[in-house]
DNA sequence: GTGAAAGCGCTAACAT
DNA sequence: ATGTTAGCGCTTTCAC
């Protein structure tokens, strides 16, 4: 930066103002600098930026999962709610540690991010917080109760209701939910369901998976080697899972819907292949990103306060997996 | 800093020390600073230790498409190459747009990583080598002669060619290629095809599309309306084209593999599902994932050097969508 | 093992 | 509009 300013014949300031591109300098010098940052292959040191001004203005985006397309189509989002506020984000993957994801985050607030996206959070509020040290951010999928971190989500307890509700509309009495593990803080969508299992008195049935593929085909395989008597309709945590299912029951001979019905939640792309044709309740995943988005814009700018959720109804949508003939 | 070295009764640097845990120090003293900075709640600002110390051990891993699961496959390979080296990943997604990907890999140089993985780069080495200014960088599934720049993938050639004579094998003689752009550098698949082909004395039939599922299933809708004849197997780039391919033959009520058989490439997860059933081309992603990492930390240790490219036999997995009865 | 001093490369007042 | 002067919070010699 020296040596361009003396390339240029001009201060370091000016050309700090110059790589700003602020409005507050001559189109003589700006062109100048300009030309002598190509010629001696400059560009700046933003750690060096960053640590001055105190501003990054980026946004530290935490995954839980690659490999469920659910967070591609929330990336998109998030993306599309981020485009032209000059922000950029910065993406981590967490895992199924559980100290992974706080890991992640505090990795973030060392790094001086202006705010946290959390699409996926399984630990505690107050972990959380205590991770994030006053720096803002919001959770998707899950509602908490911190301050400064909004909430974006779909509601869950709908969903689990939704599902009972079609296959009950369908005739079905034997609805099972394949749900994820018991600890996690993600209870509201079995909720919904035993909520309207009871409703319409029926007996729950609840088997716990991991939310992957291969969990939901595991799940299934057991239930069917344990002899108990098969249901005629499943209900799943998310699509990754039912797919699994249906490839469980697909290599057990079972036909979907006919002998069992299937329900996801999420709605991911491949769900609405004619090749799987999986009813699923829409998330609107790519919506929440872009509110996360939004929200997070906002709070930058309106600085800190008490936490918002904003919560979406969720959209059931029939495909062949509960289609015509599933009637039990 | 100051206060929590206050606070234990030492000196900044002695802070500084314990903080990135070196033997240097006594357990007493160690002990003394850990707690005050845990009372204080004090954690370094690691934008400044990575301006003052010249190293951020953080690497930079650039996706081209989250939707892409194969992607999900090389990140945790990637993950699983890194794993206990002390190192951090940051990862920024590409687009479409040609010009964000350099950007992303500008923006990575500018933060000083210490070094850069694109997963997928459609540009060209002379962009990359520009924006790289000297930063070790890692692409997989492309070899680029860059100096500093190494190279780990899978050979395309090969894949195209192992498809064709599968197909071959089985007794297809209409062969066609759903491919990729033309104008990206991605061509070796094809190649292969078109070499395979022309030993086997066929005509080479070549449709373009753009990666995804969807311009699979637009391109074979296309070409089912042309009216022109269908070929009795088709070879898809890659794994969600095939998938597109797939759902465009049911929807014509044509049979896979009877009327049309389908090859993929990647093997994705989704293709081993019995509901889909696709014969696909492994491409070894989650070890690709693991010699990038491990080649990264080569260079990093190794100092810059000439480009150095790791090639890995590709394989394939034959399922239904060749399956017996697709003989034409 | 410990402390003092000199930066890392930039931004942000302030004065000009 | 442009130059000057202090830092940002840490790491790093280098003496003690």
């Amino acid at each position: 930066m020296e040596d361009v300013a003396r390339e240029a014949g001009v201060s370091r300031a000016l050309v700090s103002l110059v790589m700003r591109d602020s409005p507050k300098v001559s189109p003589a010098k700006r062109s100048a600098v300009l030309e002598s940052a190509a010629a001696l292959g400059y560009s700046p040191n933003r750690l060096a930026s960053r640590l001055a001004s105190y501003r990054t203005n980026t946004l530290g985006v935490l995954f839980l999962d690659l490999h469920n397309p659910v967070f591609a189509d929330i990336y998109d989002g998030i993306a599309d709610g981020l485009a032209g506020s000059g922000n950029q984000v910065m993406v981590a993957v967490g895992s199924a540690d559980p100290g992974t994801e706080l890991e992640a985050v505090r990795s973030f607030v060392d790094l001086r991010v202006d705010g946290v996206i959390l699409a996926g959070y399984t630990g505690s509020p107050e972990d959380l917080a205590a991770a994030l040290r006053g720096t803002p951010a919001v959770v998707i999928t899950r509602e908490l109760e911190v301050d400064g971190v909004d909430s974006v989500l779909c509601d869950d307890f709908r969903s689990g209701a939704l599902a009972v509700e079609h296959l009950h509309g369908l005739g079905h009495r034997r609805i099972a939910h394949v749900d994820i593990s018991e600890w996690l803080p993600y209870t509201a969508r079995r909720e919904g369901y035993l909520w309207a299992m009871r409703q319409f008195g029926l007996e729950p049935l609840l088997v716990h998976s991991d939310m992957t593929e291969r969990g939901g085909r595991a799940a299934m395989n057991n239930f069917l080697a344990s002899g108990a008597a098969v249901p005629t309709a499943v209900f799943a945590h998310n699509d990754l899972t039912a797919i699994g299912i249906m490839e469980a029951l697909a290599s057990h001979g079972l036909a979907v819907p006919d002998d069992v019905a299937v329900v996801g939640c999420d709605n991911i792309e491949v769900a609405a292949s004619p090749l799987i044709g999986l009813t699923s309740i829409d998330q609107h995943a790519g919506e929440l990103g872009r509110l996360a988005a939004g929200a997070m814009l906002k709070r930058l700018a309106g600085g800190p306060g008490p936490a918002v959720a904003r919560k979406l109804e969720p959209a059931l949508l029939v495909r062949r997996s509960t289609g015509p003939g599933a009637a039990p």
